[in-house]
DNA sequence: AACCAAGTTTGCGCTTTCACAAAGTTCGTA
DNA sequence: TACGAACTTTGTGAAAGCGCAAACTTGGTT
């Protein structure tokens, strides 16, 4: 646990109040997990036996609705909580959590979710800022999916995760873990047909580049001019 | 305030865990207030002030888009707590409240949620569940919006209303405050003129009736049903 | 090197649902 | 009780996006 110490310090908000002893202690008491790319770390409805927090990679939550539809409701940057069902008042969690590449997670028993909501000022404020955050989002999906067409929210959800999980490379912001067609449809509620047609055309337009499962953004200001209706 | 406190002491899960004289120490700080039919009681994006506690009424959370699309997120009815940015980590509020109906709310200084929270056993644990039950809400309108067809959702949301809502006459369900077909339209993403088919038909078949912006619900079962991919 | 699985592209017809329009109804209020 | 505002109904045409189908590309594996 020694060389996660200084990395952890810095990036995480959720600890950010912590004292150094303290952080010691909480991480003492945590194991380390690595989770292979397209592993569940944990399912829809499970008992919420532990919480989560993701030192490494990019978690991909999801539910399955009676049909079998997969709907994909966000993704996790490394750096925050999840699986913090106890936040929500719940005993079970309400969606899956997938890892959309390697992950390295820290995992605590969600018994000491309480002593640390008691214990370390500011802990349960962070999380309860992640919570917000998330509804927020959450909030924002509903949103786009009740009044926008196919197209405006697959331009919004690329952006996002352009600015959620992008990283700059020489030719573009690059998202930073793999996204099929198939992938970007359950985020959008429409069809990888579609969206495959859309990409193509942004590719031909040269909005952005697209090749081994790796999206490149190349031109947001114009990925943001077709987020608007008038587009 | 003394008038309240019976009609308090049984219904409120908020408060549930409190002792009577806590619960009296709550009620005093309070401020109590009618709020008529279409008013707002909290606006997108204001200060959060103050949290509320709806006594009577039935309460609908909106927000607006870019462009203007009114989308209805949820219903609240009487008994909840709401306006509680201070659970989701917040200093505005996510969304605007108004009365559906007329409303009885009780009104506290957002600066008492801390004290509250610290004080009272169980009060956060109660409004943390509020709030997770609200997050399960929009996780399925989610699902619903990303997976479903017009129909299936409409279907849905007058049940929901009906469960949420609805009072038991003489002549099936009744939902409990005046619902348009603007107003179903805004709760599914859709127009008011694909509702206004919709419930005609369902008027037709005698799953439903609804007059005077009142809707009666005949028949739940045959809803349910609509409420499936294949019906 | 060959093959399979996974992902992508593209065409075509069809359904759902919207947009626009116009008339009808009901409600509240002056 | 008359008027206007708000709400509802219904028709028609158009388009967005889906479902189905088939071919193609790419990457990984044996």
């Amino acid at each position: 646990m020694n060389k996660l110490d200084k990395s952890l310090l810095n990036s995480l908000s959720s600890f950010r109040r912590l004292e150094d002893d303290q952080l010691r202690e909480v991480l003492d008491l945590a194991r380390l997990r690595r989770v292979p790319t397209g592993k569940p770390i944990f399912e829809e409805a499970e008992d919420a036996k532990q919480f989560f927090l993701l030192l490494d990679g990019h978690v991909r939550v999801e539910r399955l609705n009676a049909e079998g539809d997969k709907v994909i409701s966000l993704h996790i940057p490394p750096g925050q909580l999840f699986g913090i069902a106890r936040a929500l008042g719940r005993d079970t969690y309400p969606a899956s959590a997938m890892a959309a590449v390697e992950c390295i997670v820290l995992i605590w028993p969600m018994s000491l979710w309480d002593d640390f909501a008691g214990r370390y000022e500011g802990f349960a404020a962070e999380a309860y800022k992640t919570v917000g955050q998330r509804v927020s989002e959450m909030n924002n999906q509903i949103m786009e999916l009740a009044t926008q067409h196919v197209e405006q929210r697959v331009a919004r959800a690329v952006l996002r995760l352009m600015k959620q999980h992008g990283r700059n490379t020489d030719s573009g912001v690059q998202i930073a873990f793999p996204v099929t067609r198939k992938i970007i449809s359950e985020m959008t509620g429409s069809t990888l047909h579609t969206v495959s047609r859309l990409l193509s055309r942004w590719e031909r337009q040269r909005i952005l580049r697209s090749a081994h499962r790796h999206i490149h953004v190349l031109d947001a200001s114009r990925l943001e001019e077709l987020t608007r209706q008038d587009a």
